[in-house]
DNA sequence: CCTTGCGCCATAGAATCGGC
DNA sequence: GCCGATTCTATGGCGCAAGG
């Protein structure tokens, strides 16, 4: 009904702006070609055109505009063209004027006058150009003659060779002669069907054959695309499982690069209008293939509206422990030290699949912006559950308990030589019935982790000042955690306090995760960002080996088996760690300052937080006893823990956060290129 | 993820020109 | 009247960013 309403008003537009409309823009086309032919110079329509032109005149040593020749025989067809043009013109006006005084009785030419945008074909809105084109059953061009359809088109052509057959090699017009013949013999479809137009069909069918060769070309050989096809549907068939287009990406760029068309992505890469393989091509190609793209669960968490009152009593609690135990300042001007952040990022292993491939890697940086080895926990019960490092005894076994939920968990480190070797960015693999996190692989995450991280600091610290903190045992550092069942379990808290009294947690308030803890956006999503980037090289390379070794794309597969998985994930993770020390610390610094934790060593939160203590900043604490000082040292300890057990589970804790495949919008749209060695490529290629 | 709006590129069509 | 060439406009299709 809208849409209808539409067209109708546009046509009335046309039949009331028209004459005066192409009247206006021929007067000012006129004007221009005359500013352009007194003064090639300076004008200010087109500084390039008036370049061009001048370039022209000079090489023809002509004066005129565009050279027109002098010859008398010339300027007389010249003149005469024009008075045609000019009775061609009175001819379309005064049709134009009919059809206004027909239409006369429709509404609103006022409306219509204003109207700057129509409808193309397509649904699209453009913006009007000089003159308008007309939309009704059958298609027009802008002057009012028809476009032809594909059979149309093909009866010219066959027309054509007719003629051309009866004709001697040598005759002339057979352009001409084809639109005659068939105005003549099929006056309804062809009656304005023109000698240029027999012409243009000809001339496209010999050069490509296609249609409408309007339009990006495109981008990639259609044996390219048919490969790329081929492949996307070995991998979907072979997966049966949801794919999603980010996947696919890396397929594609692979098979491109293999097939020698490497130089299709360079010139296209970042720039507008070119072709980059992009997320958008990917999709297509699977809208291709009839494939639904399934829409991810988006981030659903509710933060509670006094989110900001409760991140900030953790600032103070915070602020409060650093003013208590002169827990050092080193960490303002970047030097690495104390506080401890973690999150559980439940990895969707990387590709997406079902739980069976989860595990789960517990992260944690330094609130100077250095991340801690990695902990990840995996399902299954013994060695071999983990991922084959290549190495014989890679791992030694360290715990062997019952959680509180009464499953058995076992934990791991890596052998010495691993360890210093390839996997140093993960301390600690862990074994769970169902990979999550429990009491147990937290207690081996301590010990495994944290522990030998602060006992490595300190000794540094120390190393250079003796005063810059006490000795390690001694000087109280802050883990903070977010609230999860593995990080309140009583046994695992006594168990804390028992053996490591020096460790203090900080819980950060329930459902407020998103918005006090470091790790949640900012981290996570950067290690999710390498980690992607590491799929992409993965793959990308993958796909390539493949059909260089003669695999037929078809054939192409990406390897989803378990093990492969695992020791993808185990290597990329431990990569990563390096790579975020190094690269993105600035960016893991400013994730810290987004929670205003920093804040915690200013000296004004110092003040608030102790005026606030009595007010009930910790509240379950007894002040009595915590005044204690380092002898009440446990008690405060225990004291903690109660406070912290009030809270309740944070269910959203446990969020996974969005796939790893995903990007994050906005952010990432252009990372495949990080994927390809640019440098080698070019070197391979021009070699 | 999807839609919208816009910019870019390249080509088809229209208009025009010189020439036969 | 027609052809081939040239110039300007119209339009197809995609990349990209913002917003939902």
């Amino acid at each position: 009904m809208e849409r209808g309403r539409g067209l109708f008003s546009f046509f009335t537009a046309l039949s009331a702006a028209n004459p005066s409309e192409v009247k206006a823009a021929k007067e000012a086309r006129a004007a221009r070609d005359k500013a352009d032919a007194d003064a090639c110079g300076e004008r200010s329509k087109a500084a390039k055109k008036a370049a061009s032109q001048s370039c022209w005149n000079e090489a023809t040593a002509s004066g005129s505009k565009k050279g027109l020749s002098n010859d008398p025989e010339a300027i007389r067809s010249r003149e005469r063209r024009k008075r045609e043009a000019a009775k061609r013109e009175k001819q379309r006006a005064k049709a134009f004027n009919d059809s206004n005084a027909a239409a006369a009785n429709h509404p609103e030419p006022a409306d219509v006058e204003k109207e700057t945008h129509y409808t193309d074909n397509k649904g699209r809105k453009r913006k009007r150009k000089t003159l308008r084109s007309r939309t009704d059953g059958v298609r027009y061009t802008k002057a009012g003659s028809v476009i032809y359809s594909d059979t149309e088109c093909r009866m010219v052509a066959e027309t054509f060779d007719r003629i051309k057959a009866r004709n001697l090699p040598g005759d002339t017009e057979l352009y001409a002669k084809t639109a005659k013949d068939l105005r003549s013999r099929l006056p309804t479809t062809f009656s304005k069907l023109g000698r240029q137009q027999v012409r243009q069909i000809i001339l496209r069918r010999e050069r490509t054959g296609a249609l409408d060769g309007r339009g990006r070309f495109t981008p990639l050989p259609a044996v390219l695309i048919t490969a790329i096809l081929l492949a996307f549907t070995s991998v979907v068939k072979a997966r049966a499982t949801v794919i999603s287009a980010p996947m696919l990406q890396p397929i594609a760029i692979g098979i491109i690069i293999a097939h020698g068309y490497t130089s299709l992505l360079r010139e296209g890469r970042g720039k507008r209008g070119e072709f980059c393989c992009g997320l958008h091509f990917v999709r297509g190609l699977m809208k291709q293939k009839g494939w639904r793209n399934v829409k991810p669960q988006g981030d659903t968490r509710k933060v509670p509206p006094n989110w900001a009152e409760l991140v900030h009593a953790m600032v103070l609690r915070l602020a409060y422990f650093v003013w208590q135990h002169d827990i050092p300042k080193e960490l303002r001007k970047g030097k690495t030290w104390i506080t401890e952040e973690m999150h559980k990022s439940g990895d969707k292993s990387l590709q997406n699949h079902g739980d069976k491939r989860q595990c789960t890697v517990v992260t944690a940086t330094s609130a100077a912006g250095e991340m801690l080895p990695h902990q990840t926990v995996m399902e299954g019960k013994t060695v071999r559950a983990l991922p084959n490092l290549g190495a014989p005894y890679s791992y030694s076994h360290t715990l062997n308990k019952s959680n509180s939920k009464g499953t058995r968990s076992f934990c791991f480190v890596p052998s010495p030589v691993v360890a210093a070797t390839w996997i140093t960015g993960i301390a600690s693999f862990c074994l769970t019935a169902n990979h999550w996190s429990d009491n147990i692989t937290s207690r081996a995450w301590i010990t495994d982790v944290v522990v030998p991280y602060f006992k490595r600091k300190i000794e540094e610290m120390r190393a250079t000042s003796l005063e810059s903190c006490k000795e390690f045992g001694t000087q109280v550092c802050v883990v903070i955690v977010d609230v999860w069942w593995g990080w309140i379990d009583a046994g695992w808290k006594a168990w804390l306090a028992e053996t490591h009294p020096w460790i203090r947690l900080l819980y950060v308030p329930p459902r407020c995760t998103p918005k006090g803890q470091p790790m949640d956006a900012g981290i996570i999503a950067m290690l999710k960002g390498i980690l992607r980037r590491q799929y992409g090289t993965w793959v990308c390379d993958l796909v390539q080996r493949q059909l260089r070794g003669g695999t037929k794309p078809e054939e192409i597969t990406v390897p989803s088996d378990v093990p492969t998985c695992k020791r993808n994930l185990v290597n990329w993770l431990s990569e990563a760690v390096p790579e975020m020390n190094t690269t993105e610390k600035s960016g893991m610094l400013k994730c810290w300052e987004a929670t205003g934790l920093h804040k915690a060593w200013n000296k004004d939160t110092q003040r608030e937080a102790v005026k606030k203590l009595q007010d009930g900043l910790f509240p379950n604490l007894d002040l009595d006893q915590y005044n204690l000082g380092d002898e009440g040292m446990m008690k405060v300890v225990a004291a903690l823990v109660a406070d912290a057990q009030d809270n309740s589970e944070d269910q959203d804790a446990g969020w996974p956060g969005l796939p790893v495949l995903q990007t994050v919008p906005g952010t990432v749209a252009q990372e495949w290129e990080r994927w390809i060695d640019w440098d080698s490529l070019g070197s391979a290629s021009s070699a």
